[in-house]
DNA sequence: TCTGGGGTCCTCACCCTC
DNA sequence: TCTGGAGGGTGAGGACCC
């Protein structure tokens, strides 16, 4: 019996690019790139007017600007995305509770299970009407794959692109995928690839062809045998609903290479309380912490240390950076330095030392309390605090460290939270706008920053839902423009009111 | 003007224990 | 007592995804 096709996936259309278009309404129809706007940044979205020129995802910004000179260059606004994410993630949740996200744009839904659909005539209604739901709630269009697993609603919905739906009917899937290019297969990168291609296999029929074996001794045990299943259109993971984060990091790329050794450690020591931040945040602890370095000749390696117990505290992780960072030599120059912690937990060291305290106190309030002087003591040594001698570590620099007892619960009160730069008085600075940011003037209203130099800034006041705005320069110390928080995309109650022509 | 950031999964090597 | 193999933990790196 062949699986209904109730699987649905959810593709958002140039997702971020198109959320800008959307929120300033100049830009329609135009060519935008958003991504890193620093001389080291790539491409995170090129709107569909950008890709006509050669602009794709991951491309350095460099050679974006060179294929599209007049393109509108600007940062993410995450914050923004996640909302209108929010609002897109809930339509879904009303098809069914399997919604498995993928990312801010991206999600698998299990229609069957939602009991909104239970074969190809129900999907494709179901899918129609969430696609106007979308535009209707967003302003953005989306595209859906319907098939009966998860590997074909994902080709199905990036045949479908853009703004469009594509149900694979059961039976079909073998001869559609035939024709396909191996890289149209989740899985299957540039090294893959272009494995594959020296050996002559570049559709999905050539990979069937190949067989098994062969794949698994070209690309190993775990690739090969789900290449040739999703060659054949087989797949049967299930959706879920609920992933548990495996890991925490945050990296940082430098505008230019670092040399000097102490700005080195400062900025290590800086990404770990951002990543303790972010661990907490998530309501985790972690167990291994993990250095990345990335050199100046563009090489990455990697260091970790695995601790006795999970921690969240900043010091401790802090430290066990520090002591990786060591052991790694960086001269010639450092482009990215990442701090990161896996091992996931939801407790840690510090609550399991807690507990044993507590069982401790427990046990002899209990002993005192019976008064009978045979003063056995405590029996059992409770399991969390009892530590075996060695860490067994081999090899590294001096094993693994103890999570210092003296960084107990609390943590140090030095230790600065987020992002923000060195703590120091600076004298008054300034101000910088990134174009594409939100901003509200006081006579003009809400705009956005479409560039600034030379001591100006030059704003286009217009919000989602108004017509094309006017553009008007600033100082760039101007007291009556403020930074501001984005509008919503629709249902924004001042959408109806003119935006002021003249000042 | 080369090549972000935050993840996941897999493979391999090495060491240790059973 | 010695030896070999299985298997787990750890560390490092690579590929891939959005």
């Amino acid at each position: 019996m062949r699986a209904a096709p109730t699987i649905l996936h959810l593709d958002m259309d140039a997702f971020y690019a198109s959320v800008e278009q959307a929120s300033k309404p100049s830009l329609r129809g135009k060519a935008v790139i958003v991504g890193g706007l620093g001389p080291r940044g790539v491409v995170a979205t090129a709107s569909y007017e950008a890709r006509r020129f050669g602009v794709h995802s991951a491309m350095p910004m460099a050679q974006a600007r060179r294929l599209c000179p007049n393109g509108a260059y600007l940062i993410p606004r995450f914050s923004l995305y996640r909302a209108v994410s929010d609002v897109v993630m809930a339509l879904l949740r009303q098809l069914s509770p399997l919604v498995e996200p993928l990312s801010l744009d991206e999600a698998f839904v299990d229609l069957e299970a939602g009991g909104t659909a239970f074969d190809a005539e129900s999907a494709l209604e179901t899918g129609q009407r969430l696609r106007a739901d979308i535009l209707a709630a967003t302003g953005l269009s989306a595209s859906v794959g319907l098939a009966g697993s998860k590997m074909l609603a994902k080709v199905a919905s990036e045949e479908a692109k853009p703004d469009g739906l594509l149900l694979i009917e059961p039976g079909t899937e073998r001869a559609l995928l035939a024709p396909m290019s191996v890289r149209t297969l989740p899985g299957v990168g540039p090294a893959t690839g272009e494995h594959l291609r020296r050996a002559g296999i570049t559709t999905v029929g050539d990979l069937a062809e190949a067989g098994e074996d062969e794949l698994v001794r070209m690309v190993g045990r775990a690739h090969g045998v789900g290449l040739y299943r999703m060659a054949l259109g087989l797949d049967d993971r299930a959706v879920v609903a609920e992933r548990d984060a495996k890991s925490v990091s945050v990296e940082d790329t430098f505008d230019v290479d670092l040399h000097d050794r102490v700005r080195i450690r400062n900025e290590v020591q800086r990404l770990a309380d951002r990543c303790v931040h972010r661990l907490r945040e998530s309501g985790h602890s972690g167990r291994t912490i993990v250095l990345k370095v990335r050199r100046y000749d563009f090489s990455t390696l990697t260091r970790s240390e695995t601790l006795r117990g999970p921690t969240d505290d900043p010091a401790v992780v802090r430290e066990a950076a520090a002591r990786l960072l060591e052991a790694v030599d960086t001269t010639g120059g450092v482009r990215l330095l990442g701090v990161g912690v896996t091992g996931l937990a939801d407790y840690t060291q510090e609550d399991l030392f807690a507990q044993s305290m507590a069982a401790e106190a427990a046990a002899e309030a209990a002993a005192e309390a019976a008064t009978a002087g045979g003063g056995g003591g405590p029996a059992a040594e409770p399991d969390g605090a009892a530590e075996a001698g060695g860490t067994g570590g081999a090899g590294g620099s001096g094993g693994p460290a103890e999570p210092t007892g003296s960084t107990g619960p609390g943590g140090p009160a030095e230790a600065p939270e987020g992002t923000g730069s060195a703590g120091e008085a600076e004298p008054a600075r300034e101000r910088r706008w990134a174009a594409g940011s939100d901003v509200q003037h006081a006579v003009y209203g809400p705009g956005w920053v479409q560039g600034s130099g030379v001591g100006r800034v030059t704003v286009r006041f217009e919000r989602p839902g108004s017509p094309p705005g006017r553009v008007r320069t600033f100082r760039v110390d101007d007291p009556e423009l403020e930074p501001s928080d984005p509008l919503p995309l629709v249902g924004d109650p001042a959408v109806g009111e003119p935006v002021p022509e003249e000042g």
